[in-house]
DNA sequence: CGAATTTTGCAAAAAATTTGCATTTACCTT
DNA sequence: AAGGTAAATGCAAATTTTTTGCAAAATTCG
């Protein structure tokens, strides 16, 4: 289910503004996990970019409220695939394109959990990324 | 089994210099992720640090040649627990006392493999870092 | 030991990120 | 719907991080 990016701000108890859309926006059509300044460039290019500094204030919000956070192994932002959901994210990427897909595996989640659990840890969250090539890659 | 900086460079195929041993000391004595500032400034404390610019080039290097990874909630270096070991990197992190402990788990690996191939994908590596509180910080 | 090649330090450039402050905007209350 | 208040934005500039070029030093191998 998408929600438009205003509803998702409302939802976190963010004000909506444009700047905060935009953002959202550029990384849903984008599609893969972009940095400020690729998220920057790809809104300037579409002649509809806040400020850098602006782009760089308004991620770490969304960030500080769950709604971006980064990919494993690049560090770059992506949409959260839910809202709310801390506990779990996992991540198939594919090393050609670059593309991104988040997933849920509640079974990966406890394995991992009882993992945590034999070695004495208390597991609050954790987070995976198979790198591989998707399907249209292969 | 520990190995000198010395013996893994070597094993490696790298110039065995004071800098490289240096930083691979640093790493191991320190025991948690750090980035390059970190690494030189601990070095320095120690009055026996390269250049900052050479902290660089040589984490470039050890991470060229797997011999430090990036930990994946942070993205600072690691040393890589076992040489050669590229296809599964998994670690247990501290969120108070910031250790990591890196593990290999043949059925987690195996898990995330299934779970690739499932969505059609090719997996070649995956990581996974479980974040939470270590025995001696519950 | 000596030559060939790689690595290092230094200075400086380039890029990324943060900060201060004035202005604008969103939201809540009338 | 207008007004006040707090938060968000833009701009300029500072700061920090990372990269680059080149000469000197160090490493490896015969």
């Amino acid at each position: 289910m998408k929600f438009s990016s205003a509803t998702v701000l409302r939802f976190c108890h963010l004000r909506d503004t444009l700047s905060r859309r935009r953002v959202l926006t550029a990384l849903r059509v984008m599609g893969s996990p972009a940095d400020q300044k690729e998220i920057y460039d790809w809104m300037r290019r579409r002649k509809a970019s806040p400020n850098l500094v602006t782009v760089y204030r308004v991620l770490e919000t969304l960030e500080e409220y769950g709604v971006v956070h980064r990919h494993p192994s690049t560090g770059k932002f992506t949409l959260c695939s839910r809202l709310g959901e801390e506990g779990h994210h996992a991540f198939l990427s594919c090393r050609k394109c670059g593309r991104v897909k988040e997933f849920i595996d509640r079974a990966l989640c406890r394995h991992e959990d009882s993992i945590a659990k034999e070695a004495g840890f208390a597991p609050e969250h954790h987070m995976s990324d198979i790198v591989g090539l998707c399907t249209s890659c292969q």
